[in-house]
DNA sequence: TGGCGTCCGTCAGCATGTTGTCAGCTTTGA
DNA sequence: TCAAAGCTGACAACATGCTGACGGACGCCA
C-alpha cells in the first residue's frame, strides 16, 4: 500500500513517514501544494495524508482539484488546532477524515488502516476475471471457487492485476505498487514473482504483453 | 510527441525548444496567439506549452476557443510571476498543469513528460482506421476485429501513425519519436519496420507519400 | 537458543523474439 | 532513361522474459 504524506514541516514528515514505514506501509512525502497535486495526479496512492498549510497551493485546493478531475483515493486532512471551519470545508471538498495537530501517532496510524480497509472494502469483496478470484476482504485468492495458497507478495501482485484487468500494466509501475520506489528492486525480481504466481494459478491467466508489461484479460466469470 | 511552444520571448522559446527536442520531442514554436491558434486548430500536437501574455490575442483566449471547439490536447501555461488569478483562471480555462516564471528546464521536462502519459492513459482506449483498431490499453492491435501480433516497434509506429491519421508524418519525425535522437538509426531501420508491419496488417494501410513521408488514412470505421 | 519452514531476491542459463544492417531489388518521377 | 527513393529477404547481434537452483532473512516453536 503506498501513502503519499504532504507536510511542509520537515520534522512531521519525518516522524510520520518512519511510523508508517514501520506499519509496513510505502511511503512517498512531499512539501508542498504544486507537488502534491502533481505527484497524486500521475501517480497511483492508495492514501493521502494532506496537511492544509502548504506552500504554493493550499491543501484544501490541492483536494479540489482532485476531486474535480476524478481522484477517488482517500484523503485524511491535517488540521491545525481545532479550527472548526477547516474541517467543514476540508469534508466539503471531498476528504474522508481528519485529524487535528497535534496528535497521536498511534491515532494517526489507526485513522489510515480504517481508511484504507474501508476504501479497499467500498469496492466488491470479490475481484473476479475468468476463473480466478480475489477475495479482499479475506485476502484469499481462488480459482474455479477453490482456494489456492499464495504469498503476500504474490497476492498483492494478482490483486494489482486483477483491479487494473484490462489494461496492460508495465514492471515498473509493479515494482512501485509491490515495493515503492525508495528501495527499487531488480526486473528480474518481478519475474521471479510472475512465474511462481502462473505455476500456482494457471498459466494462462497472467498474459505477457513483450515489451510493455503484463496484463490479466477483462474475462466475464 | 509534437509539442506546440507558444511564447514570444525569443530567448525563452529557444531555450525550450532547445531542451526538448533533446528530450526527444518534436517542436514547432509560434510567437504570438492568432498563429496559436490556427496551429493548434490545423494539427495535431500531443501537448501545447502556451505563455499567457502574448500579442494579437493572449494565451487565456488561446485557450478557451481551443476548448470550445473541442480541442482536448493537454496544455501546459506558462505564468508570469506567482500571479494566483492567473493560475485560477488557467484551469478554469481548460489548462492541464502550469508553470510559474522562471522555472527549471528540469521541471519542466518532468510536467511535460507527465502530461502526455497522462494523456495517453485517459484518452480513448480504442484508435480505429478503416479495418484497424488500436487497443491502447491493452496494448493490441486488431484487423477487422481479430488481433494481430505485432513487436513493440510496430505497435509504437502504428500506433503512432494512427495517433496522427489523415496527416503524412515525416520519416525524420517517425525516427525521433521511435529512437529519439540520442541514438538515431538510419532512414532504412524505420523502412523495414514498415515493410514488417505492411506484412502484418495488409498492404494498403501505410500508404508512403513518396519524398514526404507516411500517412494512415483518415478512414470511418 | 537452535532447528525448521517459508518467502523471496539473486544468479545464470536458456529460448525466443526483436530489430538493425546489408545488399540487391523495384518503383517513381523528371 | 536515369537517379533517387523506397522496399524487402536474409541474417546476425542483441534484448527480453522465463525458469530452476540457491541461499539469506525472517518468523515460529520447542
Amino acid at each position: 500500500m503506498r501513502i503519499l504524506i504532504v507536510e511542509d514541516e520537515p520534522k512531521i514528515a519525518q516522524s510520520l513517514a518512519t511510523a508508517l514505514t514501520a506499519a509496513s506501509y510505502s511511503v512517498d512525502t512531499v512539501s508542498d501544494g504544486e507537488e502534491a497535486w502533481f505527484r497524486g495526479d500521475t501517480e497511483n496512492f492508495d492514501l493521502v495524508i494532506l496537511d492544509l498549510g502548504l506552500p504554493k497551493i493550499d491543501g484544501l485546493s490541492v483536494l479540489k482539484r482532485w476531486r474535480a478531475e476524478g481522484r477517488t483515493m482517500p484523503v485524511l486532512i491535517l488540521t491545525a488546532r481545532g479550527a472548526w471551519m477547516e474541517r467543514v470545508e476540508g469534508i466539503d471538498a471531498g476528504a474522508d477524515d481528519y485529524l487535528v495537530k497535534p496528535f497521536q501517532i498511534e491515532e494517526l496510524i489507526a485513522r489510515v488502516r480504517a481508511l484504507i480497509r474501508r476504501s479497499v472494502g467500498q469496492g466488491s469483496a470479490l475481484l473476479t476475471a475468468g476463473g480466478l478470484t480475489v477475495d479482499t476482504r479475506q485476502m484469499r485468492v481462488l480459482i474455479e471457487g477453490s482456494p489456492v495458497a499464495v504469498s503476500p507478495l504474490e497476492y498483492r501482485l494478482i490483486s494489482y492485476l486483477i483491479h487494473h484487468k484490462g489494461r496492460v500494466v508495465p514492471p515498473t509501475e509493479l515494482i512501485e505498487h509491490l515495493y515503492g520506489d525508495d528501495d527499487a528492486r531488480d526486473a528480474n525480481a518481478l519475474e521471479a514473482v510472475v512465474t511462481r504466481l502462473r505455476k500456482k494459478l494457471g498459466q494462462d491467466l497472467i498474459e505477457t504483453r513483450r515489451g510493455f508489461g503484463y496484463i490479466v484479460a477483462d474475462l466475464p466469470a
